[in-house]
DNA sequence: TTTAATCTGTGAACGTAAACACAAGTTGAA
DNA sequence: TTCAACTTGTGTTTACGTTCACAGATTAAA
């Protein structure tokens, strides 16, 4: 394959592939075809083909592609062949929640510290993880974390975002309803639940 | 302005337009320059425009956009012009984070019922809402709910999604982590937070 | 009234991504 | 060994969205 710019939109699709085969591992199912694939996300199978070929050919022509070897390849162009660590932000509600959450396993996520302002928090655990003050967040330094997660209130959240950035934090998904700034060496990511509903109504025929 | 086709992306981005407008609005500030706007978004002024212009001439050459104005014309392009009713499925931790939920608000949501399958759950309030036996999803008919929000595990999201477009639900929010099948009419936007998470770490360059 | 400065709206140029079409590889049956 | 059925990988075409550049509108100062 000649050298070709790899379009963002193949990255942000990758994360969706690895997600059907994963499940199609746990079925022991061996080898899966574009257009199998394609159906169970609702796309053309082209276009995961294409998507492929842009980080070389991972099939064999006439059979598909072996899920488990597929998917231990778009792990590797991922980057989540090695198991990440998270450190969270804002013990909340919301910050309980995702500390529960049980989909970041799959992916190799594993969240090793929680901060938080809060006195009443601090000291307490939760998921058996205990809650430290947001002001010793350097504490994390000695750990090799490199992403944050964001739950705190949006006025809180530029200055969070700064301080992790100094931690050395090199990504970061953000859950307040707010831009943030950091160095572009520095991947944001922000999930503002507010602002995709609100994208809906626009699809729906005024009653 | 002639007809053309409005691209998709113009419309996801009016939503967070909306936002730095009505942020502006509390700040009590009366015109906003398109410049001003990228600034706050880390966008470009003319992309600004430009989408504005899809739907109409909103600005005054040498002005600007008086704030009021341009958010009130956007809501009623987002079709947010109405208040929007939505109904929760799911009253686990995400369910109650979602209820508890404070960005609705700005937008004209309101989150008026709340079904679950757990027995002790049902009939118990959480955030003044009791919590109804999701059998029971038929009694949203006589309200006027046009939104659908599932927070429920992921092998259960198919079934719910079933039952709220047979309820006549036009839109969903789903953070189940799994594509949901449903007819063309109705709008599903799927929030995997996993699957955000897992598209950090390609940006990372590996230790 | 004139001039300079400011800012919008938009046709046109440009760049990127999606869709297509097919060559080439693989398999299994005849 | 041959042929038919199947599936990948990718060059090309087409569609779409972004960026540019500037005409035209507005304001404020001279």
């Amino acid at each position: 394959m000649r050298y070709r710019k790899i379009p963002d939109e193949a990255v942000w699709r990758l994360p969706m592939y690895l997600r059907g085969l994963l499940l199609s591992l746990e079925k022991s199912q061996e080898t899966i075809s574009s257009q199998e694939l394609a159906d169970f996300f609702g796309v053309h199978p082209w276009q995961i083909r294409k998507d492929f070929s842009y980080f070389g050919a991972f099939g064999t022509p006439g059979v598909g592609y072996k899920v488990k070897k597929l998917s231990t390849q778009i792990k590797k162009i991922l980057n989540l062949h090695v198991s990440h660590k998270a450190v969270l932000v804002g013990a909340g509600n919301l910050g309980a929640v995702i500390l529960a959450y049980p989909g970041f396993k799959i992916y190799g996520f594993e969240i090793t510290a929680v901060f938080d302002n809060n006195p009443q928090k601090i000291g307490q655990k939760i998921e058996n993880i205990s809650i430290k003050d947001v002001s010793k967040l350097s504490l994390i330094k000695r750990q090799k974390i490199d992403l944050g997660i964001i739950a705190v209130p949006r006025k809180a959240a530029q200055e969070v975002a700064d301080r992790l950035v100094e931690m050395g934090i090199k990504g970061i998904l953000n859950f307040s309803p707010c831009r943030i700034n950091v160095p572009k060496k520095v991947k944001v990511i922000t999930i503002d639940i507010a602002m995709d509903l609100a994208r809906l109504p626009y699809y729906i025929p005024s009653s």
